[in-house]
DNA sequence: CTGAAAGCGCTTACAG
DNA sequence: CTGAAAGCGCTTACAG
């Protein structure tokens, strides 16, 4: 074991315990301030901050963790912590979660069910306290697994539907309804969405909120939903734009459904030379500086990233306390205007 | 799932011992792949696992971690998640350490050396076999104490020079050198950079090599170098930026330090109206996809960011494993050109 | 007031 | 070949 060797032995209760001449009880008692339930008599409790400073002590909480059954540490399972937005929400989490005294591990899934539940079963096997989950497709299985085993886990981002697991999301299915409104009020007609193609509830809300929208502004033959492979976004957005333009019901205005699905966008819209908002008018979703520096600054679906983040610790802390009533919240997007809609 | 257990009550070796009727160690040594070289029974070995699968057993990494003490788990500090910068970095070395079966923590010290040293230590505490970190300015004291504790720690995108760590950098003097050597050739001659005040050595050789390369081409007399504080970046830059304008020294070409104060120049720039190249050429620091959005695309200085996150797994596994060569790397950068420099 | 002792779930040196 | 036993560093119920 050469870690051992060569970073020497770390100072242990025991240490501490011998040289004041007490059991390890004791000095238990007076490191974690229970001296005074326990009764410690004065002079043993300063003699052993003494000698804990002295030695420099510092507990081992994997010890610690072995023997209470807890770790103070939560599992964050996001689609991939190089994307900003979910960089800007491990953040959140991370501050929000050091404030009670935990630590998280993240992980990145990449929308993959089979990494997700490697993950999980990763994080598991250390002992996490309970589970911040951005789900993938297909991952129903392992996040029943998790609240029947009564693990303490919230979705965030996004809820399935046949799981009862606390979530917290945004109301993805008003985002984007206000989001056509907007576009019917600055006069446009020919919308399209561009959207990923996929069956977890986050997106078909989005796809439901536009179609209702469309139909209610009796826009229903405009209806057109483009929807995409996630890894192959890039590639197909030139096409997908492409075939927008071409197509017989040339667009007049562009939705897109996620931050990264804007950000391809805005790269096609850039190489079509397409007028913003001139030819085409459009609604981005989440901030992004890129979005400031779009020749003509977009007008986006602004989520509560910040509220979404803290309160999936708060919900979580409360799971992990014992409180077993499931929650499940819907925020509300802020539209921020600009000039892409005219 | 027959075997769900519910809350806590996970199966332990123990559970499987008895069920067999053999003894823990056999199951241990089954369950680690050891059958061979312990000899234990073929026949024992079958049965052991069954049970182990069919009560659904799974080690728990902390028992193991108390025992053989290490984790397989590495700290990772960096300035802010948030930041894509660091986000991507984070990135590469979670996936290369799953490969070496090692999980990260990540923790971001928002470049305050009090909140890195306590991040520092809650790590140890959690006893991670070793330190991935992006030292903070003021810093040194708690790296010296991990290096001279043996503790394996490798510092990315910085270095402290009175610590004689293991680092991988890149190498900051030639990468600001070649910006303005880029410049001149353009034909600027005003070349204006924008900095962090700070003594960390990755900026003071920014800063070098902006002076140097300058002293190089005979414009000793245009180095203006503006030095941003860390936390007022955004505050100060639109104040920076109008000065260097209204200064009796305007400058043609503006450097930019790091990736945050390229995009905070490129708003200070979009507001002032400033005309890229025509009234001053830039060059940024690192890729962003703002750059690409931005109405004249940023030529930029390229850190090799993949590379600096595998080879930091790389070389502090190659610590762990008990190799004390201390390793220092440094590594080139790309200059990509495109068009904001005429 | 105080301490001896059990035990969390593992690994491994050691004895048979 | 196999198992009993010690021990990693803590916490805590319990007895005095």
């Amino acid at each position: 074991m050469p870690n051992l060797v060569r970073m020497g032995k770390r100072v242990s209760l025991k240490d501490i315990a011998a040289k004041v001449g007490v059991s390890t009880a004791l000095v238990s008692y007076v490191i974690n301030g229970l001296e005074k339930e326990k009764r410690v008599g004065p002079e043993i409790v300063k003699k052993i901050r003494e000698v804990a400073r002295e030695l420099n002590y510092k507990p081992n909480q994997i010890a610690r963790s072995l023997r209470k059954g807890s770790t103070n540490t939560i599992g964050l399972i996001v689609a991939d912590i190089a994307n900003p937005f979910f960089g800007q929400l491990a953040r959140i989490i991370e501050d929000e979660a050091a404030r009670h005294h935990y630590t998280v591990i993240i992980g990145s899934s990449d929308e993959n069910c089979v990494k997700s539940a490697a993950l999980i079963e990763a994080l598991l096997d250390r002992q996490v306290d309970g589970f911040i989950i951005v789900p993938s497709e297909g991952c129903n299985a392992s996040i029943e697994t998790l609240v029947q085993r009564e693990v303490p886990v919230v979705l965030v981002d996004r809820f399935l539907p046949d799981v009862n697991a606390n979530y917290i999301v945004l109301d993805n299915f008003k985002a984007t309804y206000e989001a056509v409104t907007h576009f019917v009020a600055k006069g446009c007609e020919r919308i399209a969405f561009v959207a990923y193609q996929s069956s977890l509830v986050h997106m078909q809300e989005r796809i439901r909120g536009y179609r209702q929208a469309m139909k209610d502004h009796q826009l229903e033959e405009a209806i057109q939903v483009k929807e995409l492979l996630y890894n192959h976004a890039k590639d197909f957005m030139d096409n997908g734009v492409s075939e927008l333009l071409t197509g017989n019901q040339k667009p007049d205005a562009l939705l897109f459904a996620t931050n990264a699905l804007s950000i391809s966008g805005l790269y096609a819209i850039k190489n079509h030379n397409i007028k913003v908002p001139e030819d085409m008018a459009v609604i981005g979703f989440d901030g992004n500086e890129v979005f400031d520096f779009f020749y003509s600054p977009l007008t986006y679906i602004e989520q509560p990233i910040d509220q979404m983040g803290k309160e999936s610790v708060r919900i979580l802390m409360e799971q992990i306390k014992g409180n077993h009533q499931t929650v499940q919240i819907e925020l509300q997007h802020r539209l921020i205007q600009r000039q892409s809609c005219g």
